[in-house]
DNA sequence: TTAAAAATTGACGCATCGTCATTTTTGTGG
DNA sequence: CCACAAAAATGACGATGCGTCAATTTTTAA
């Protein structure tokens, strides 16, 4: 194999593409949290790098790109940590536990930058990017495993893998509007609810 | 009580604002399923009616409040449908059942528009307008209601709500990707799905 | 009939859009 | 070290959309 992961053979002009690159991004995620993803333009995107507004689109067709690049960003970062738990677990109540631990420890991070609401500056997680189909498919992957070695009934792998997606945003971003979000708690919640319904969630108090 | 419902003593005035406020509304739902709430702009919305540029601004500040609009409009004409739903049912799985019915049905008739895929014509960002914030109310009161009497579990309404809701969208959009849509279907998964979870979640096949 | 009030209109100044010819930077061979 | 070609950055440009506003038309009320 000579594929042995390139250590750092980058040049100038590669380095220079990569840095210019993560910039934008950079500067994107802070103008979104700051004014808002609609209020949001090119040219407050491009001010806040030392960029001209040209260079910008060497990089990105459009602001909706970017925004694209960031979702797909965020969740090429998250997928390894559901896969994690999935490896990690010994019981299908393990690794939704682990998962829902995973999800709304990691949009609480995601959030720590000051700025307008939440609501203002967060995707709305469809199937969009590739990286988030991934993060998708690795859900209903992990839920069609489980249903196949018996630890869970044989349902609507699609319709249960978008109920937790759903669970999973609607209740994470409640938790972040409680002040100091309790992320164990929240976890106990969906998977309590998941299991068994109503039944199985948590008693409040 | 001079105060009686106001029959029908609309002036000319009077109507022609209702009339032209419809009449934006009806061409940013149109503009908004063909090319995509980005995409479009103002003028496109104006270009659907026969206003001027300027009369636009008399009615709404900007492309965003006229979704916010749309969407007040939708949750308000949803709610007495939950409204109806919680006191047509004598039992709680009656009334989820009714509910998620209604959602469902609500949502297949909103989506008829021919044009862009559903996640195109909506912003990428939530808004909470007032009739929105009207229909969480009234899911969450109905939840609470229901364990008020004894008909569920003593857990946290807030988050419930959430969950149920977050079903309801992610469950709603997967049911409107496959044709026909089959609204029962869908409702059945959901309303087992949140009485006993895993376990309650019709089998497939 | 007429004057005040309200609403519509479209042109205006300004900002952003995406493009592209030009300039600057980087990589390469003599 | 220099020169030359490829690649990338730059900012000016025409086009388009933005929100405003003085002028005009329509409606109401006296």
């Amino acid at each position: 194999m000579s594929e042995t992961a390139e250590i750092e053979p980058l040049g100038k002009r590669e380095r220079t593409k990569v840095a210019n690159r993560q910039a934008i991004l950079v500067a994107a995620r802070r103008v979104f949290a700051q004014m808002g993803y609609e209020a949001a333009s090119v040219r407050d995107i491009i001010r806040g790098t030392d960029l001209a507004s040209g260079t910008f689109y060497n990089y990105f067709r459009s602001k909706e790109e970017v925004f694209g690049a960031i979702a797909d960003d965020s969740a090429a970062r998250f997928k390894p940590l559901l896969r994690a738990a999935r490896e990690r677990a010994t019981s299908f109540e393990e690794y939704l536990r682990g998962a829902f631990e995973a999800y709304f420890g990691f949009i609480a991070d995601e959030n720590e930058l000051e700025g307008r609401p939440i609501d203002e500056r967060r995707p709305h997680v469809r199937s969009d990017t590739p990286e988030m189909i991934a993060v998708y498919d690795e859900v209903r992957d992990g839920l069609e495993a489980a249903i196949a070695r018996g630890m869970a009934p044989r349902i609507d792998a699609d319709y249960l893998a978008c109920a937790c997606i759903g669970i999973a945003q609607e209740v994470g971003t409640a938790m972040l509007r409680r002040s100091p979000p309790d992320i164990k708690a929240a976890a106990r919640f969906a998977v309590g609810f998941i299991l068994k319904g109503l039944d199985g969630a948590p008693r409040k108090g």
